[in-house]
DNA sequence: CGGTAGAATATTTTT
DNA sequence: TATTCTACCG
């Protein structure tokens, strides 16, 4: 068979053992992907169906890559029914057949992490907790890490270590609001993320002809990343492939970096205890980069300590060094990447290059650079179904279809303004949570209750009513009919054209892209109602997408995480300093720092023949500068593979000539209100004049300071607080006062 | 109730 | 800096 051919030996290996369960621990760009796809291939070829075979992916990008190889590798067998996606899309998959085995409603609606941070705030006003001690976001992602482990609300309230240590952190409250959120979730129909998972495993807990059911379909599972599995994942795992123990594991303990999301290394680390008859294979050779590029990332990653056996190497030429580049500041390190490119494009495309970063904020200095030289490139930032304007359609069509979905009735019950304001909303929440009552359920009887609300605004209230009722009824037509309507019906064009700024037009392309989206989505589905698009608005990416057309020639920027599984000829790594990578939050404990330095392992070994890493001396971070020493890891990569510089020059930008006139023309995000633009040199005469060197000034946050240096023809201060607390500070941004 | 100006606050990483 | 929140006025 031709797919077999093209395999090395060990690869062959993988894909011939079809039977039990293995291991394949595959290093970066050993062709992992290659395997799992000849692997499938395989299967289907020895005549087992398509449907019984469930293949899991980290990303939904990966799952539709897969089934296209699968595609070309047999192209006479048809596909169209093999389980293939992530723990998240399959699972949603199967819990919408199934929900009302385990008390929810089949139509019921998933919510993202913002969704999930709305509702914990909600929780905490409603009872009257302090918001400075229950961080909305801290305590969800507690939540998240507590489901991820299996403990429920339940367990949780009656760990006594667990409670004593929330009282400790002031948070004795923290069980409570877990518990309130949980029963929120299941009498609004909702699921977060981990609720698709944890109901999976509650349904095939719960309801023994289910687990028979999908115990019989898959046959053959397959996972792939599987370094970046969680308990909860595992255990799931763990009930379907009990019937047939056929069970395929692909990853790489060096490239787990999902901790924070619950992943646990140990799912590979101790695979082999808890399936003792497995096999393991080990895929070394790498097909991707050069010597120099895997002796850096082998030396740095051999610091670590948590890791299993393995020596992956490459049958490539030396290549190039590792670059070590150092800039005076982030601004120059933006120009530092768009000099490099400009200079090496009679070898390279734009396209070739990636730029890889820490965390999303930092893409702006680059992005200057690059569009100081003209050099086109393409930001893998923010979601475009995160959008305002997007959420608030999503949340009316999430609302028509599952009417007890109050995270969405809240979004918009008054958006567009129909004069339900915020006392008569906080009138109606307090009602329904005393008398036990759904908010959809009061409302459609608010003419019947007395509740103090005139009489105008209940005739409102029924309107509103109404208009989703309309729609829930029809909520079987087509995604596209039904979305159209509702947008003229509301007049959502109306309202944002009345905003009257630059954003508002920029809305309006969006909420059309959105038709333009849905009307896609119900061509290519025989199933276009509207439920199934909601599901993919939350669970894939579209950012996926775009990584995968990379006709247009244009550089990517995006953070290590979302690089996972790509590769390009040249990749850029930037901020190798301390507090930016390895991260501040990672600085206290060793398993964090260890986690960081395979991010920076799967970061290197995305090239295919060079990398750059820099760092810079002062960065502007917040509202002033900061200066970081360089990274730790910078040092842990065997010198004789690197090669260091200093880029110190600064670019003119052609566009932005005179300093103010063009502030905001060439701004690449979202663009300020027109209003605001007047406002813009109101601060800046305010203090240029009595600047001294000896002045004291009080700042608004580290108060009192002397100034012991001006720079940049004033535009810089250089100012001490306290005894050896030196900051440098930009006038026209800082908040502060001179004092006498 | 709605709109807005000014204040407060925020930067891990994502299915 | 950019975004979100709050308080106040019409």
């Amino acid at each position: 068979m031709k797919y077999l051919d093209s395999l090395s030996d060990i690869q062959r290996k993988c894909v011939e053992q079809t039977e039990g369960s293995i291991i394949i621990i595959s290093g970066p760009g050993s062709g992992k992907t290659r395997v799992i796809t000849s692997k499938i291939a395989h299967l289907i070829n020895l005549g087992v169906n398509p449907n019984n075979i469930l293949a899991l992916t980290f990303t939904n990008k990966s799952a539709k890559e897969m089934v296209s190889r699968i595609n070309n590798l047999i192209p006479e067998k048809p596909i169209w029914n093999l389980w293939a996606g992530t723990f998240h899309s399959v699972f949603a998959k199967i819990l919408r057949k199934e929900a009302n085995k385990i008390g929810f409603n089949n139509q019921f609606t998933i919510l993202d992490n913002e969704d999930s941070k709305t509702m914990i705030k909600r929780i905490i006003q409603d009872h009257r907790l302090d918001k400075e001690i229950y961080k909305p976001s801290s305590i969800f992602s507690k939540i998240s890490l507590l489901k991820n482990n299996l403990i429920d609300p339940k367990s949780y309230s009656e760990k006594y270590e667990m409670l004593k240590n929330d009282e400790n952190k002031n948070q004795p409250k923290f069980s409570f609001i877990y518990k309130e959120y949980v029963k929120k979730c299941k009498q609004n129909d909702n699921m977060d993320f981990d609720d698709l998972l944890l109901n999976t495993l509650n349904l095939l807990r719960n309801d023994g002809k289910t687990l028979e059911k999908y115990q019989s379909i898959f046959k053959y599972i397959l996972i792939d990343e599987f370094q970046d599995t969680n308990i909860l994942q595992l255990e799931i795992i763990k009930m379907l492939e009990k019937k047939h123990n056929n069970l395929c594991v692909v990853g790489d303990d060096s490239q787990s970096i999902y901790s924070f999301r619950g992943a646990n290394i140990n799912n590979i680390l101790n695979f082999t205890s808890f399936y003792t008859k497995s096999n393991i294979f080990k895929l070394e050779e790498n097909f991707r980069s050069t010597k120099n590029i895997l002796n850096a990332a082998n030396s740095l990653i051999s610091n670590n300590n948590q890791k299993l056996d393995k020596n992956i190497w490459t049958k490539k030429d030396q290549g190039e060094k590792i670059k070590i580049t150092k800039t005076d500041s982030d601004k120059s390190e933006g120009n530092f990447i768009a000099k490099f490119i400009k200079d090496n494009s009679a070898i390279y495309n734009h396209s070739d290059y990636l730029v890889l970063y820490r965390m999303n904020s930092q893409s702006r200095s680059i992005e200057e650079g690059l569009r100081k030289l003209n050099i086109n490139y393409k930001v893998f930032g923010l979601s475009f179904y995160n959008r305002r304007e997007i959420k608030d359609i999503l949340a009316y069509l999430k609302l028509i279809v599952n009417n007890q979905d109050e995270e969405s009735l809240f979004r918009i019950i008054n958006t567009p303004p129909r004069g339900i304001g915020k006392t008569t909303i906080e009138k109606i929440r307090y009602f329904a949570n005393n008398n036990n009552v759904s908010i959809w359920e009061l409302i459609n009887s608010i003419e019947e209750i007395d509740l103090n609300i005139n009489s105008g605004t209940k005739k409102r209230i029924n309107n509103f009513c109404e208009l989703i009722n309309y729609f829930s009824e029809n909520s079987s037509t087509s995604a596209f009919d039904l979305t159209s309507n509702l947008i003229n019906k509301i007049d959502y064009f109306d309202y944002l054209a009345k905003e009257e700024t630059v954003e508002s037009i920029s809305k309006i392309e969006n909420v059309k892209e959105l038709i333009n989206a849905i009307k896609l989505f119900c061509d290519e589905n025989k199933n276009d109602k509207i439920g199934e698009f909601l599901d993919q608005s939350v669970l894939v990416n579209e950012n996926e997408q775009k990584k995968m057309d990379q006709e247009e020639n244009f550089v990517s920027l995006m953070t290590i995480h979302q690089s996972k599984g790509l590769e390009f000829k040249n990749v850029f790594i930037i901020g190798l300093e301390e507090n930016i990578f390895p991260s501040q939050q990672a600085m206290f404990s060793k398993k964090d720092i260890e986690e960081e330095r395979r991010l920076l392992y799967v970061a290197i070994t995305r090239a295919k023949e060079q990398v750059n890493l820099s760092y810079c001396n002062t960065r502007f971070r917040f509202n002033n500068f900061v200066s970081n020493e360089p990274s730790r890891f910078l040092n842990e990569i065997d010198e004789s593979c690197i090669s260091k510089s200093v880029f110190n020059l600064k670019i003119q930008s052609k566009i932005n000539q005179s300093k103010n006139s063009n502030r905001y023309s060439f701004k690449f995000k979202t663009p300020k209100k027109l209003i605001k633009i007047k406002n813009l040199n109101k601060t800046e005469n305010k203090l240029s004049h009595g600047l001294k060197i000896g002045k004291k000034i009080k700042h608004n946050i580290f108060g009192q300071g002397i100034i012991t240096d001006l720079l940049d023809s004033n535009e810089k201060i250089v100012v001490r607080f306290g005894r050896d607390n030196i900051k440098t500070i930009l006038v026209r941004y800082a908040k502060f006062d001179l004092i006498d």
